[in-house]
DNA sequence: CCCTTTGTAGCATGACTGTGCCAAATAAAA
DNA sequence: TTTTATTTGGCACAGTCATGCTACAAAGGG
């Protein structure tokens, strides 16, 4: 048949083209054509791969989600080892939840996209399902950090957990918001501050 | 002449009908035609008022922000009054910073339309210039209202302010992203324990 | 060699947009 | 009443957009 080409393979591709014109333009310019010109193809192939642009942006918001959410899950299991040392601990943690900031050239684009697609998801169901999975997904992974780090004796007690979960989430996405205007420096101190304030003295 | 209009109370209603678009359908969506429509004017009257688009939704987001830091400033006088007793203070403290939570109708479409500002102003200079103003003007509040309760003797000793301002500040701002999912009351406990944290025991 | 399937390309259409420009209505001033 | 500046209304144009549809190229099976 005609040139071999792996469906999947190209839907990323021109998924990450989304992100690019996403990142430097915004989302409202992200229509099919610039994003077909960005990925160096012609709208028609791109048409050949999505339905339609809705179908295009929903799936470039789901598959930044689902790599995020890779990134994060792998940071996991050294966390929940029962073997890892408190001081190691510590690190651990700091790096996974520095993952959600925009502390590097690639998590400050993720994090600026991932605003671009939450603001436009306030007015979208198709996306408002997707921006529901990565705040609960945001929240289940900060609960279970500090589960695992409460469970090893780490915590201050009589913590509410509940509260303490969407206070640190939400510091997290008020730290993603302010891209350009706090440095890196101030995020990872700021971060770094409030889990000491989580931590217990010993 | 004709129609005695004020020019500003105008500009003023027109910016309101900016907010009711945006907050319905979206910024994208607030085009002149659309917001004509929901001010009740014909294109060619708003845009008697307006050089262009692009002017208009310079100044309502302007307004937006004239309008908030009035409401805020609003409260801070009882704050830095000496006189007030320090329990007081603490209910004035939630009140003032609660502005900036969508915890009523009003201040959830004042949070939603500043989102949806703040995400476009990523990509628009004119606009980036408006939410550096907001971006500095909610610091300095909230800078100011933790200088006064120090002086006041309510906040924990040997807290660096700068870092406690922008951590406050991130958390004000992740809690107004999450309109939607997060409940008002969540957004009040998680406000009022992270001021609990601040302050002293006494 | 032909045929079928898959990928690539793009034309045509209708909808929506901002804006330049013009005309009418209005009401105060002369 | 006449004049005149302000306000209101909208036509017309060029640009961009998503999308339905068609056409062609490529490559492996018959």
């Amino acid at each position: 048949m005609p040139k071999i080409v792996d469906p999947g393979a190209r839907r990323l591709e021109i998924a990450e083209a989304v992100f690019r014109v996403i990142q430097r333009d915004g989302l409202a310019q992200a229509s099919l054509r610039s994003v077909a010109e960005e990925a160096g193809l012609a709208i028609g192939s791109v048409r050949h791969y999505f339905r339609g642009h809705d179908e295009l942006i929903v799936f470039a918001m789901r598959s930044l989600g689902d790599r995020l959410e890779a990134r994060l899950l792998g940071h996991l299991p050294a966390l929940l080892d029962p073997s890892t040392p408190r001081s190691r601990r510590q690190e651990i943690t700091e790096e996974l939840l520095g993952e959600l900031l925009p502390l590097t050239e690639q998590t400050r684009a993720e994090t600026d996209v991932w605003l671009a697609f939450s603001a436009a998801a306030k007015n979208r169901p198709d996306l408002a399902e997707e921006a529901a999975r990565m705040y609960d997904g945001v929240r289940a992974l900060v609960r279970r950090v500090l589960d695992g780090a409460n469970e090893a004796g780490g915590l201050l007690e009589d913590l509410d957990l509940a509260v303490e979960t969407e206070r640190l989430a939400a510091l997290l996405d008020g730290l993603a918001l302010s891209t350009g205007r706090t440095s890196p420096e101030l995020m990872r101190t700021v971060l770094r501050r409030h889990l000491e304030t989580l931590r217990c003295p010993e």
